[in-house]
DNA sequence: AAGTGGTCTAGACCACCAT
DNA sequence: TGGTGGTCTAGACCACTTA
């Protein structure tokens, strides 16, 4: 016993799933923040007391997860919601001629309510637990494209109030990550054909009854924890939503 | 020289890459056919005179892409098509409550066309190009839930007929595979909710104008040459597009 | 020049499958 | 039992960044 945590102490399966593991709990735990380098590949070894190798294949797996990102000769970094990285996995609204453009949110609503069972489901809560609202209307040159209505746990974003959500510098994922530690690592969309309501047609200026494009997301952080639910509806007759399947080779 | 084709002796970068675009190339030429089993280890090991590990590198990287498919202990095999594949992969209609069922397809028009503009670009062909469009209406459990009209080279599918497209045993992209040798690896696909036509309103049996989904799908083969081009409508009422980002940690 | 990640090798041993 | 992929190690060298 020297007082090293050996990955080889804990847990089962291949050694690199838990030195995997131990990272990913680390990353969770707060540890190494986004944007942060984490301990190079020789100290994560010593660390874990296995080879380089078997850490190069642990932070293998969770760079192609997009968790981790390595950048040659400067270390290994905790992936961040840079604008770019934002708009290239998690924004799929894009012109008819392919082109991603950022839309410019306005933040219609903000407030504090007990969430209905929907929502609670999807945010893995209690029915009537404390959850935060927010509506926004996204232009894309000037034209309205997207409103959507947010939901977050209120006790996870304790102390969020409208101006903080309404004025940051980036995109609302930014904020999560930056104001509260929270990075979304994935999402799962459901997509449907709706004709829109004449609330969201005002805003949308479109007619009442048009088809738009529903999109339910859940976003989670790491373990899978289910940090938004967002219901968005798009109008799809100058923009489409774009979908990809599988890398190239 | 001994006769052997070293990896080494081809192109630039890593070597593992070179090995990756050697496999990649037997695949496109057809050296191993679907299902099949390509070489171990140790024998491209010594055929493209490397090491085990470099091989690896580069098979890691091929099923990353689902191009091949390891079986520990009994060898790696080209990715085929099979029926949980293609659900699991470019089938994204799914129940309300999530859970994936296999459409039954009925063959509506199958014939000869010149491609107008919109097909021809699509598919990387000249306006007025020959290609063969088939229109399918896809059923769940009866109800139908999606037409769609299919577009491809008439020349890459020479000999195709009616019969064979319709009374496949599986799905289309095991047709195209099995029949032609044409592997597909990749979708892009374009979403928009638009209002349902009259003649598509009556196959699916919803009203004129209620709002379906509207998908257009450009399937690849390796090397991004696409294969397919085809649009489907879905009716969103009682199923969804399921659309999913980032493996999970 | 020092430190980082990236590539490549060689070999040992394990887990699994077919026979 | 022999062959396959899966894991793990140890070390050499390269490419890149920072100071």
């Amino acid at each position: 016993m020297n007082g090293t945590i050996s990955a080889a102490d804990i847990g089962r399966g291949p050694l690199y799933k838990r030195v995997k593991s131990l990272l990913t709990q680390s990353l969770a735990d707060g540890e190494w923040k986004p944007n942060e380098a984490i301990p190079s590949e020789s100290r994560l070894a010593e660390r874990f007391d296995v080879s380089i190798g078997t850490v190069r294949k642990a932070i293998d797996e969770l760079t192609a997860e997009r968790i981790l990102v390595r950048q040659q000769g400067r270390g290994t970094f905790v992936a961040a919601h840079t604008q770019s990285r934002f708009l290239y996995h998690f924004y799929h609204v894009v012109d008819e001629d392919g082109i991603k453009r950022f839309p410019t949110p306005e933040l219609l609503q903000f407030r504090r309510i007990r969430a209905e069972q929907n929502v609670a489901t999807r945010l893995g809560l209690d029915k009537g637990a404390r959850v935060i609202h927010a509506r926004n209307l996204l232009r894309i040159e000037g034209y309205p494209v997207e409103v959507n209505d947010i939901y977050v746990d209120a006790e996870v974003f304790e102390g969020l109030d409208r101006d903080t959500f309404s004025n940051r510098p980036g995109t609302i994922y930014q904020l999560y990550q930056e104001r509260f530690g929270l990075n979304i690592i994935r999402t799962s969309e459901q997509l449907r054909a709706v004709a829109v309501d004449e609330s969201e047609a005002n805003l949308l200026d479109i007619e009442v009854n048009a088809p738009v494009l529903q999109v339910d997301r859940i976003a989670f952080t790491y373990h899978s924890k289910p940090v938004e639910y967002r219901r968005s509806l798009v109008n799809t007759s100058r923009h489409v939503y774009q979908s990809d399947q599988e890398a190239t080779g």
